[in-house]
DNA sequence: TAATTATTTATAATAATTCTAAATAAAGAA
DNA sequence: TTCTTTATTTAGAATTATTATAAATAATTA
C-alpha cells in the first residue's frame, strides 16, 4: 500500500510543483484500489475540481510513469489504459468480462525483479504483470449484465 | 516456439475456415520473434497478399487471442498493441528507447499459472508478463537515433 | 508589487482500432 | 459441374482514446 504523500514528495522532488490538482490526482492513485483509468481518475477528480481538464490528468499520469511509482497495466478489455499506483510486485487479474482488476500477492513475482536484472542487463523502468480471464462471479453469471461493444468482449 | 499448424487447427477446430491469409497471419506470428504489432503485421503479409485488408489483420488477431493461442502484450511506447504467439510462460522484455520486445526465460513464471488458479479461481486466458526498460545497447547510447512523439518516449 | 515561469484549461488534431456493407470465396447439395 | 448458402474479405467510414496547441491562470521569486 503505497501513501499519497510518496507520490507527490517524488514530484516535488523531480522539480516539479505540487499544485491542488495533482494532489488530488496521486490521492486517488494511492487509495484506489480498482487500478483506475484516466477516464476514471477525470470523472472522480472532477468531484473536487470542476474545472479540471483530462490533459492535467494524462501528463500528470505520465510524468509518475516516467518517475517509475506508477505501473501502466494497459487495456483490459474496455479499450482504455489501466494504471496502478502499486509498484511493488504483484500479480493483476484482470477480468474480461466485468473489466475489473485485483491484485494477488505471488511469491514468484516477488523474485523476477533480480532475476532479469542479472540475466538481461536491461534498466528496469517498470513491469506489468497481468493476467486475464474470467473471475469466478462472471464464470457463474456466464455473461455480463451491460451491453458492450465487441471491441470490449476481448482483451487487448 | 510454436508452430504455424497450431494455430491454423486452433482456428479449423473452432469451425473457422482456413483461408490463405489466416494461413499467411497465423504463419508470421508463429514464425516472428519480434512480438509484432497489427501494423507490422499487415505490412509483412501485404507482400504476399497485395489486398488483404487491415481489418482481416484484427479479426484474425482478435480469434486467435480469445481462442487463448496468442497473447496480448498491449503498447511498448509506440501506441500499438503488441501481440505474442508464444503462450508458454515467459518474461517479455520491452526497451522503452528502441521499441524492441525480447523474450526471457524465466523459472519463476512458469509456476505462475498455477499460482494464480489455485489462489484465485479465475479461469485464465492469457497473460501479459512485460517488464520495460532500457536494453544494454540502449543504456549505452544514450538516445535513440530517430525522433519520436511524445507520446513515443515512454510506455502506455 | 511586478516579472517570470510552470501549470492548467479548453479545444483541436491525430491515429489506432472498430464498424458497415458490398464483393468474394468456400463448402455442401444435387 | 452448377446452384445455394454461408463465411470471409475488402474498402472505406466512423469512433474514440490520447496527444498537441495556445491562451488563461497560478505559483514563485525578487
Ligand atoms: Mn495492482
Ligand atoms: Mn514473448
Ligand atoms: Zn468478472
Ligand atoms: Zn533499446
Amino acid at each position: 500500500m503505497i501513501t499519497p504523500q510518496v507520490l507527490t514528495m517524488t514530484l516535488q522532488q523531480a522539480g516539479m510543483r505540487i499544485t491542488p490538482q495533482r494532489v488530488a490526482i496521486c490521492k486517488l492513485l494511492a487509495e484506489s484500489e480498482e487500478h483506475p483509468t484516466a477516464a476514471r481518475i477525470f470523472e472522480q477528480v472532477k468531484v473536487l475540481f470542476p474545472s479540471i481538464s483530462l490533459a492535467t490528468i494524462y501528463n500528470t499520469l505520465e510524468t509518475l510513469v516516467n518517475l517509475g511509482v506508477v505501473n501502466v497495466l494497459g487495456h483490459a478489455g474496455d479499450d482504455q489504459v489501466h494504471y496502478d499506483a502499486e509498484v511493488d510486485p504483484h500479480v493483476n487479474l484482470a477480468c474480461i468480462a466485468c473489466h475489473r482488476i485485483v491484485d494477488l500477492p505471488s511469491e514468484h513475482v516477488t523474485h523476477l525483479d533480480h532475476e532479469i536484472t542479472a540475466a538481461s542487463g536491461y534498466k528496469l523502468l517498470g513491469a506489468r504483470v497481468l493476467y486475464y480471464g474470467l473471475c469466478p462471479a462472471c464464470q457463474a453469471a456466464g455473461s455480463p449484465s451491460h451491453p458492450l461493444r465487441k471491441s470490449q468482449t476481448g482483451i487487448q
